[in-house]
DNA sequence: ATCCAGGATATCT
DNA sequence: AGATATCATGGA
């Protein structure tokens, strides 16, 4: 056991409200303490006023837990800049401390193509069910916890194997799951090359790879994992937040279509994501997931499972 | 039981 | 191109 202080200082952080909001699913909070893993290390941390406790197996860099949760981004100064109006001055006040997490891009790729018209209880259902299933085993404090599966892992499993775990669309998505795994696996999907390339080319180049990556799942690898802080998701939340904040400044129709619950078309999406990356800017995700959490939160969906199994 | 959820794609006009 | 039909699960 390795134990380790961050000292916050001034670096504000809601710990809870990024681990809980839905960008990440593999993580949960028992006794106080959220539990889960960074680059495959099992990982349990706590914030207590100005500190971050870290406890892990073996020992972690401190730069580790620095990067996974953004701490090296100045938020004040972000939120400032995003600060277009009040209203979205009034959505950050109401969501304090949260950040964009920087996630390995290999499992968040398969949580976004796997989250397709799903809950988040049910992503993380499925994704709990194929890393047990196909993960590696690991044995910390008598929890046994297991690791995301290589993409090896899953090109080779059987389809009706990861069926089994709950997918949305059955043996379709399984066929998909194995095949974005084979083109990780190869190289063909080189997630270093799309750190590297701008938000646009890095986009389209993911919708290209075609295999259940649209523009939804993109826009959530890019922002989540490959440091695309201007990607802005939009799923039914975000396209409802935006709806009600900014209805003058959108097409009358959209707005309506947002409100009656009807689905986006590709068009609409294009429509509002545009929208929120022309408001916003270079840092237009973190606005994103702002609005996300602030209109699940008021709608009262409830974030921390109390009684589920993380992964057994 | 019913309803909804971090959508993508095949198949039309 | 742009609209729409289809896919078909788990959790609340």
């Amino acid at each position: 056991m390795v134990k380790m202080q961050l000292d916050l200082a001034s670096r504000t952080l809601s710990l809870d409200g990024t681990l809980s909001c839905g960008q990440i699913f593999r993580w949960t909070k028992q006794d106080g303490w959220w539990l889960g893993m960074v680059d495959g290390v099992p990982i349990k941390m706590r914030q207590t006023g100005e500190h971050l406790e870290v406890e892990s197996s073996s020992p972690v860099a401190e730069s580790r837990i620095t990067r996974f949760l953004r701490l090296d981004d100045d938020l004040d100064s972000i939120l400032e800049e995003l600060s277009r109006d009040d209203l979205i001055r009034r959505v950050f006040a109401d969501v304090r401390g949260l950040r964009i997490v920087r996630q390995d891009p290999w499992e968040c790729l398969i949580s976004y193509i796997l989250s397709r018209n799903c809950s988040i209880p049910a992503i993380e259902g499925t994704l709990n069910r194929i890393c047990r299933r196909f993960g590696e085993r690991v044995e910390w404090g008598g929890r046994i916890l297991h690791r995301f599966p290589e993409p090896d892992s899953i090109f080779s499993a059987e389809p009706m194997g990861l069926v089994g775990c709950g997918l949305r669309y059955g043996r379709r998505q399984a066929l998909e799951l194995k095949e974005i795994a084979r083109l990780v696996s190869d190289g063909v999907m080189d997630f270093n090359a799309l750190r590297r390339m701008p938000y646009e080319d890095a986009r389209s180049m993911l919708i290209s790879f075609d295999h259940g990556i649209g523009r939804k799942v993109s826009d959530c690898v890019l922002l989540f994992s490959l440091e695309k802080l201007e990607a802005f998701p939009v799923d039914v939340w975000v396209s409802r937040a935006v709806a009600e904040l900014y209805q003058g400044r959108l097409n009358p129709e959209l707005v309506r279509r947002v409100r009656g619950g009807s689905r986006l078309t590709a068009k609409d999406y294009d429509s509002i994501s545009d929208f929120g990356r022309r408001l916003f800017g270079r840092y237009a995700g973190y606005a994103q997931e702002y609005l996300y959490h602030w209109v699940r939160l008021r709608a009262g969906v409830h974030l921390l499972q109390t009684s589920r199994q993380a992964s057994e």
